[in-house]
DNA sequence: GGACTCTAGTTGTCTATACAAGTACAGTCA
DNA sequence: TGACTGTACTTGTATAGACAACTAGAGTCC
């Protein structure tokens, strides 16, 4: 898991570069310019698009997709009728981004282990069959899966899968092929509700871990989503010595 | 702090009421259910703009709004002069939004009471120093402060701001006005760097938080900037049985 | 075989224009 | 005064057309 920034620029647009930049990206850059520095203030009035229209000389759709992507960067709001105002920047913004473990480990050109610990069938007790919308009773797939970065174990994941969206999960071999992504192949995402805590982890979580007594864990736990029927439940566990999130927010 | 779903759909458009949605949102519409529905497969090739012009009897531009839109959303891959792709879900995107914890508390129609504990100036040391970019021993601001929902003490806010960019800031009324809210006021955010993570809490804010023995925090630290220059660093620390981050991903 | 050229197809950007929909405000009328 | 109307301005959407930039593949030449 990972956090970019929610405003991606290419670099020709970030310091006034003005060379081969396409138009709306010059507008788009001097409205996000003056904002940071204090030319319009939250809650201010911007120029009109009628206005940028002329400031620019160019027309005004290219002005209107500069505004337009502003406001959906959630910079600017916008009022039909009235016009384009400063966003209340009392809100950091930025795009988290949750990937599959063994990418994120790859990404950073180090060594992705797995082992599994636990790979069983079993009866859904109330909690678990609320959380994946079956019946009481019903058949569930439940993995433990210990992952392993150069070695050091920085992930145990606990999930339950829906035997009806993925039938063949008990076949995986999981230490080649996550469970993320075969059940990303099996199922198309549609959604996922996550929360992100941190908790001191459950007896078999800290031993799978290698966990010195009395350090917390930062859990993710999530549930996705197939054309509305819920696939799958997880429970993320990360020593937090060992793990954290970060990302960056601009303009 | 909260989240909330990058990807926000007027109701019109999300269940194919196709009544009096624009046509760029038909066109949207129809192309993420298809994804979601997995009619087109991860890496796959979707239709071209001028299949799309065809087939829905629309411009180019507003089928070339339609796609574009669903790049900005990591939905798609584009490529020039080949084709737009449906993008490798492994990843579950949403944004995440910092807001202030007196709006967040507000929002919940609760009552926020803040007290500050710790308001004094004090000489930088060198992890200091770093984080905000001045010298060892140069005069900074520091406060501690809890904040309150409803009487129960979910976040201590533990501050060090640059004198430099709010000279004013020892002589703000805290129980009134947040720090946050102030530093806002005063330096326009243009930048902010945070990460999230599993903590113990130090002994003052076990105290002052009014936490258990050997219960986790969940810690955010941000250092936020103002045109290049940074202007204050924060470390939130909630106690994890009070607070939590929760966010959803659509299609 | 290998290098080169040409071409069809695709996305990226931009323009000029048009109409719809909403707001704010001045002016008018009863 | 109060209600209504008209107008100017703003944003939201959509169109038809144009050219640029890029890719992949077929074809040609040496």
């Amino acid at each position: 898991m990972a956090t970019k920034s929610s405003s991606s620029l290419p670099a020709s647009a970030l310091s006034g570069a003005g060379g081969p930049a396409p138009q709306y990206l010059k507008v788009k850059t001097h409205l996000r310019e003056g904002i940071a520095g204090g030319r319009w203030r939250p809650g201010e009035r911007l120029p009109s698009e009628a206005d940028l229209t002329e400031t620019f000389g160019v027309s005004r759709m290219t002005v209107n997709r500069a505004l337009r992507e502003l406001h959906q960067e959630g910079l600017v709001e916008r009022v039909q009728g009235v016009g384009s105002f400063v966003a209340q920047l009392h809100r950091i913004a930025s795009t988290l981004t949750v990937r599959d473990v063994h990418e994120e480990i790859a990404a950073r050109n180090h060594r992705h282990e797995a082992s599994v610990h636990v790979l069983e069938t079993i009866k859904a007790n109330a909690e678990q069959a609320g959380l994946l919308g079956v019946r009481t009773g019903a058949t569930l797939f439940h993995s433990v899966i210990v992952h392993r970065e150069n070695g050091v174990a920085i992930q145990c994941e606990d999930r339950l899968v829906n035997p009806a969206c993925a039938p063949a999960y008990m076949d995986q071999d999981f230490t080649r092929v996550t469970p993320t992504h075969y059940l990303l192949e099996v199922a198309p995402l549609s959604e996922a509700r996550y929360t992100i805590e941190a908790a001191m982890p459950v007896a078999l979580e800290a031993r799978l871990l290698g966990m010195p007594r009395g350090e917390p864990c930062l859990v993710v736990k999530r549930v996705t989503s197939s054309q509305g029927r819920a696939v799958t439940a997880v429970r993320l566990v990360h020593p937090a010595s060992r793990y954290l999130l970060e990302g960056s927010f601009q303009a």
